[in-house]
Formats: C-alpha cells, sequence, structure tokens
DNA sequence: CCGGTGATGCCCT
DNA sequence: GGGCATCACCGGT
C-alpha cells in the first residue's frame, strides 16, 4: 500500500476511520517471527470529545495523538498496561483508533507465551491484552505504521450489515457516544454486548 | 456466569 | 494526590 492511499484512508477524522479499521491486520516482526492479528474492534476518540487523552490538549504523554495520521499512540495506564492507537485526521488535531481487539491469525505460540499461556479466546480480546500478545510497549510510541517492526495492512473492506456501532467501554465521560465498532458476531471482541 | 476489587506507576492539576 | 481508554482473580450463584 503506497503512502499516498494511507494517507487518504486515515486522514479524515476518528469517527470516520475506526470503522474502516475493522477487517485491516496489524502485522508485527518479533524475535524474527510473524505474528498477524485482524482488527475486530475499535474506539474513535477525538479533540471534542471528554473521554479523549487529547481533550484538555496537546502535553508530553498524548504529543503523538497530535501529529501526522498513520503513527502509533502507544500510552500506559493502570500502572501496568499499555494500548495502542492508530493516529487519525490532521496534523493539529488530536484524534485516533484505539485497537481493542484481534482476532490472532499467525504466531499464536508466541503470542500465547507473551500472554502467560492463556488459551486462544483470551489472547487479544482487549486494548491491553493485544497490546501484551504482540510485544507492543512504549517503545512504539510514535512508531510508523507503515514500517515493517509494526504494521498496519488494509483488508477487504466489510460491508455496513456486518459491523456493530454501539458506545464505548471503560470511560467516566462521554459515555453516550456510540464511537465504538466491533465485527458482528466476532468471538474475539473484548466483551459481549 | 457474574459482579466486586486489588494491583500498580505515571501524568497532570 | 487523584484518577486512569485494564485485567485477573476471587467468591457467590
Amino acid at each position: 500500500m503506497d503512502k499516498n492511499s494511507w494517507n487518504k484512508l486515515l486522514e479524515p477524522d476518528s469517527v470516520t476511520v475506526a470503522p474502516t479499521l475493522l477487517g485491516c491486520y496489524l502485522v508485527r516482526q518479533l524475535n524474527g517471527q510473524r505474528v498477524v492479528g485482524k482488527i475486530v474492534e475499535t474506539e474513535a476518540y477525538h479533540q471534542r470529545d471528554a473521554a479523549s487523552h487529547s481533550y484538555r490538549g496537546q502535553t508530553p504523554r498524548n504529543s503523538v495523538m497530535f501529529g501526522p495520521p498513520g503513527f502509533a499512540y502507544v500510552y500506559f495506564t493502570y500502572g501496568m498496561h499499555y494500548c495502542m492507537n492508530v493516529v487519525t485526521g490532521q496534523p493539529g488535531e488530536g484524534s485516533a483508533v484505539l485497537i481493542r481487539a484481534l482476532e490472532p491469525l499467525e504466531g499464536l505460540e508466541l503470542m500465547q507465551e507473551n500472554r502467560g499461556g492463556k488459551s486462544e479466546s483470551e489472547l487479544t480480546n482487549g486494548p491491553a491484552k493485544l497490546c501484551q500478545a504482540l510485544g507492543v510497549d512504549k517503545r512504539l510510541n510514535g512508531h510508523d505504521l507503515s514500517a515493517p517492526s509494526l504494521q498496519l495492512v488494509l483488508g477487504s473492506p466489510l460491508p455496513t450489515s456486518r459491523i456493530v456501532q454501539t458506545t464505548r467501554i471503560g470511560i467516566r465521560h462521554d459515555t453516550d457516544k456510540p464511537w465504538r465498532f466491533y465485527i458482528k458476531d466476532n468471538p474475539f471482541v473484548s466483551k459481549l454486548s
């Protein structure tokens, strides 16, 4: 995928981009092995959104969110977990899409090792779980997602009929905004609803 | 299966 | 010092 079509895909606002990332792939090179998952659940965050890290403006922690699209915003939370976003929108906007769940496709053994021997269904069905499975931590904050060590790869677009749109999970503010998207009936979505 | 809760570090006020 | 875009474990059903 060339850089121009890449930017085309990610430059709209995060609410538009979030459902289009469903069915795309995250490809990770880890210890010489390929680890691949299909994105099955996303959430959009942006600057006029009280639940977003970017809501109160740019800080050292969230600065990657305000940069160009196509980079990884990886943050640390609850003293022990990492979560990853795909930055969207124009530079200066402060918007991103949180990757909440993957369907494991390749490198399941390594994912299982990284996840302390959990069963297949528990490897990547949550935003911090998938980061642990893929070995994603703060070193990948600001990483260019067209570069091989962690790559976002376009998939076939999903028909609207296979996408479910609901409110977001695990937030205190703007809980009524329908900015969570997941693939209907996919068993690797983080929480049933 | 379900809800409650403790773990644990860092950023921002 | 508060609060967190979470998870795993525990006990009761």
